[in-house]
DNA sequence: TGTACATCAGTGAACGCGCGTTCACTGATGTAC
DNA sequence: TGTACATCAGTGAACGCGCGTTCACTGATGTAC
């Protein structure tokens, strides 16, 4: 008799769902994407999802959770070679434009369950990678939390404007090398060109 | 005989739709809002606004013109007090908080027509508002369009993470007052507390 | 080594819903003569 | 001043669609004994 063409049980489904629903954001956005879409190009049928996460909101829930832990590991590595600002910058805006799904669905927090441990640890985790380095950057005695804000408005909202293609058409610089756009950005933010 | 309790025609369809689009936005978001909704409302037949606006695209098309046209206004009065970036990035985050609808439509071009002739005028309009005092706040020599995308991200960052709710919880200052903490991190490119 | 049985993972039909758009229509308005 | 008629603005029923969720079910797996 001739082997199945596909088990009876997937096997390894909620993975291969959270990819697919990645996949269906990076094309339609969050809020269009449908669990009926992400069972169909996983080739499941469209119930099989609710044993994995319960519903719409658990898988927002666990996308959420797995970009903050990408996040977090990313800008970990990153601050392992340099506590320089403008390189951890550009880290952040690189997950977001390669991780663009994961990303959108993470400042969402209408889309998912915030009070979810798994969100809340990698959320707490990857921001301090950011509030770190920034004080740094300003005079003595600036607030922590005014330094962490304004790192993070620049490099969340360089990221942003890349994604919803608001850039497009300013300058040829632009678009076509975003990690180079994000370093001479964030290297705006030194006082004086200083280092050689 | 009595007036009839609401004439026939509206007399002012138009803008009451576009009032009712930008309240259900505030409410769910540009992508989960719908005709019927507005058109509930306004307290119309669902089949009215498309003698206004054809189509969906087209009542998100109307609201992004009006939405840039009110951002260079909000711009411009404030460039006329002065050329300080930092109010007028200032006026640009509270143009987001208090315009949210607009804001949210305004900066998902995949809604609208941006070939659209009002958008296209209003949009390059309101950039000049911020790029033009950005350049001053950098060393001489630095490039023009970087200068703006910093500033452009830098308030465009703030604005997106207190919309999203991404703020709060992160220090008592965040959101009571987001005009004070718009000004507190925009007077933060300045070079050094020089002035008084 | 076998067997009974609980549990887990997936199926496919059905539910009720709200949506955008189309359609033939009607009421109101304005303009040509 | 009156009348015919085109045009504009709004109605309400109907269309076809995709959605999230529920349901009774079945196939597969693992574990107790």
């Amino acid at each position: 008799m001739p082997a199945p063409q596909r088990p009876y049980h997937h096997g390894n489904l909620s993975r291969s769902l959270l990819d697919a629903a990645a996949a269906v954001i990076d094309e339609v956005g969050p809020t269009q994407m449908s669990l009926r879409e992400v069972a169909r190009r996983t080739g499941v049928s469209h119930a099989a999802p609710v044993h994995h996460f319960g519903d719409k909101r658990g898988l927002f829930t666990a996308l959420a959770a797995e970009g903050f832990q990408m996040l977090d590991a990313d800008l970990a590595a990153t601050r392992n070679r340099t506590d320089d600002f403008a390189e951890i910058g550009v880290a952040y805006v690189m997950f977001a434009l390669t991780h663009r799904a994961h990303f959108e669905v993470m400042f969402r927090p209408e889309l998912y369950d915030t009070a979810s441990a798994d969100v809340a640890a990698a959320a707490a985790a990857a921001s301090d990678h950011l509030y770190g380095p920034s004080v740094a950057m300003f005079a003595p005695g600036t607030d922590r939390t005014d330094a962490g804000v304004f790192s993070w408005s620049l490099v969340h909202g360089l990221a942003t404007l890349i994604i919803n293609g608001n850039l497009d058409g300013f300058g040829p610089d632009a678009s076509p090398d975003p990690e180079a756009l994000a370093r001479r950005i964030t290297n705006l933010t030194r006082p004086a060109p200083k280092h050689h």
